[in-house]
DNA sequence: AAATTGCGCTAAAAGGTTTTATTTACTAAT
DNA sequence: ATTAGTAAATAAAACCTTTTAGCGCAATTT
């Protein structure tokens, strides 16, 4: 157990103050006008023993931390993992760490996390938030903490934003069924206030509104058991024979395809918001709704740096395309 | 913008010192004989006005930083998203926070994370190690930083680890292949060095034997493309006529199906190591060997707070059972 | 000649805790 | 009346940085 290696150390061992080691290593050597010979021998000499300051002091005393707080709904669905793993490492490069946790679309839990993260003085946040979070967003904001929502925002809350055109997606998918020839075409979505769905929900009315179709809608609870959903579903589309179906989520989706499994009925066309290997692989492939995940992930990491080094004021909403990927769900016409 | 209210701020308040106010906050009055009636009166201001101590400066002071360091092959990777799920919801409990990264089996970004989260002093680590991490391991071990290794370990090290019973996870899963009534069972694993892959391979070559059956086994490049593992996947199950096959991972398993569906060869019987949505969905459903993803979690993390506690010496190794989850896959019996 | 500026560097404060070593005010015992 | 002991609290050091304010001197300007 050998002892770290302070910047006193560095200071005493060279015969020079502290203070003019750590300007040399926080690049002001220029601008505090410290000799170039000095500075060379000084980052040698760092570099020689190997110095790495102590984080912790170093954020106690700047105030800041070089994390960001993640806060996203569930790091076990791929759609929030990708998201997760493309964030993780492009700060990684800017010299950011990640903390995260997953909600599960609990916002007691959510204001909890978010708390702590507070407490730990992260410096900023990226959130997916839950209903009910608006208040403490604002608080984060009223702070001065830089936050970035994403998948969806507080209509009245003026927060950067990235995420998707879901209304667009929801449309492309809708108008897709409708040119496909099919005729009884069923939206599924959750009983949430979250805009995203709302966005995706008018999507699919204007679609069905635009070509005089009929409009089926079933919304399930956030809460409901894989089982309450698949009975749901059976019902929503047996009941009604529906000849498509376009699914609000990839977990709703999933929920589906188990349920037509289970209850041994033929699944009608499908569309599902938001891909997943399951699509490419089942029987026929699923036609999906894909969200610009690169890019959202990209653009939220920007947005939040530029916040925190201050470089932008005005709130930015970033809504990227979808891209309707057509696979063997919706591919077999039915001429009406 | 309000002012944080500090340790010091309580003590001014109430005219004591601040050592009194930090000694009855860190559950010390007893030992430190502090009245019963100071303690109260501190206790109840401190509830009154919200005071939560800095987190850093306490760091800074004690060394704790009560962060624990996830390094993991891939979040992505639902299995390890799943993992990871259960660790963080379990230490969040215990007052800990989980910072994360994905290796994608990259040694060097492994150590970099490693070097990177002991420099930001996190109490602990769990680590899915890549092949070549032993000595980065060794360090931490002997720097005193409690480590947990998981999915896989290092034969020459002395460490606490928590794993699958991969030898009869494996052993089970072919054996049952034999019991079907399959004779030319292939078995799909990776170039690697790591124990978990040894012990599958292993496993399916002890039953083999038992069975006086053939091997055939094809091992994959680690870093192949999806194109590159399909292209040979589709030569090993087609060219020797394997009427089975054993995956030794849920992503090889994956990429056979979709070998499967792109180059239009019937799959033979499948079993997959570890569970995945796709597998309960697919056409047949996939028969798996499930991995006790629950015990997994709750034993590295009791393991690593009992190091965390000093409360543990000797090293652990724990190994839990696997379960053969049999599904349609292999149902179909071919009577020989 | 006096005042200002520039240079190259540094002492000391600040950031907010925990913990060690000590003090103070008593009571009980010699 | 002194000593010893104890209960209750505290002053100050320690953790390791960054940053503010400034020093002493030489050169330049007024």
């Amino acid at each position: 157990m050998k002892k770290r290696i302070l910047i006193s150390d560095i200071a005493k061992a060279l015969g020079i103050s502290v203070t003019t080691v750590s300007f040399i290593l926080n690049d002001k050597a220029k601008e505090k006008r410290i000799s170039e010979a000095l500075t060379k021998r000084v980052l040698d000499y760092v570099k020689k023993v190997g110095y790495k300051p102590n984080e912790l002091a170093k954020s106690l005393r700047t105030g800041k931390t070089k994390i960001l707080g993640l806060i996203i709904e569930d790091i076990s669905n791929p759609f929030f993992g990708n998201i997760a793993r493309l964030i993780e490492s492009k700060v990684y490069e800017q010299g950011y760490r990640i903390i995260y946790c997953s909600t599960n679309n609990d916002v007691e839990k959510a204001k909890e996390l978010i708390q702590m993260f507070y407490d730990r003085q992260v410096d900023g946040f990226i959130i997916t938030p839950s209903d009910g979070l608006e208040d403490t967003v604002k608080q984060l904001q009223q702070n001065n903490i830089p936050v970035v929502l994403f998948d969806r925002y507080f209509p009245s809350l003026e927060t950067d934003y990235v995420g998707a055109d879901n209304f667009q997606g929801a449309f492309d998918a809708s108008n897709h069924l409708c040119q496909q020839g099919y005729r009884r075409i069923g939206f599924v979505s959750l009983y949430s206030d979250q805009t995203q769905m709302k966005e995706r929900s008018d999507g699919y009315m204007k679609a069905m509104d635009n070509n005089k179709q009929q409009s089926f809608i079933q919304k399930i609870q956030m809460d409901a058991s894989d089982e309450e959903a698949m009975e749901s579903l059976r019902e929503f589309i047996c009941e009604n024979r529906l000849d498509a179906v376009l699914f609000s989520t990839n977990y709703l989706a999933i929920a589906g395809l188990k349920a037509s499994k289970k209850f041994n009925f033929t699944m009608p066309a499908v569309i599902a918001f938001d891909d997943h290997t399951v699509f490419k692989l089942v029987e026929p492939s699923i036609t999906v709704v894909s969200q610009p995940i690169k890019d959202i992930a990209e653009n939220l990491i920007n947005i939040l740096l530029l916040r925190l080094q201050g470089k932008i004021k005005a709130t930015r909403r970033m809504v990227l395309p979808c891209e309707l990927k057509v696979r063997e769900s919706t591919k077999v016409k039915v001429t009406s």
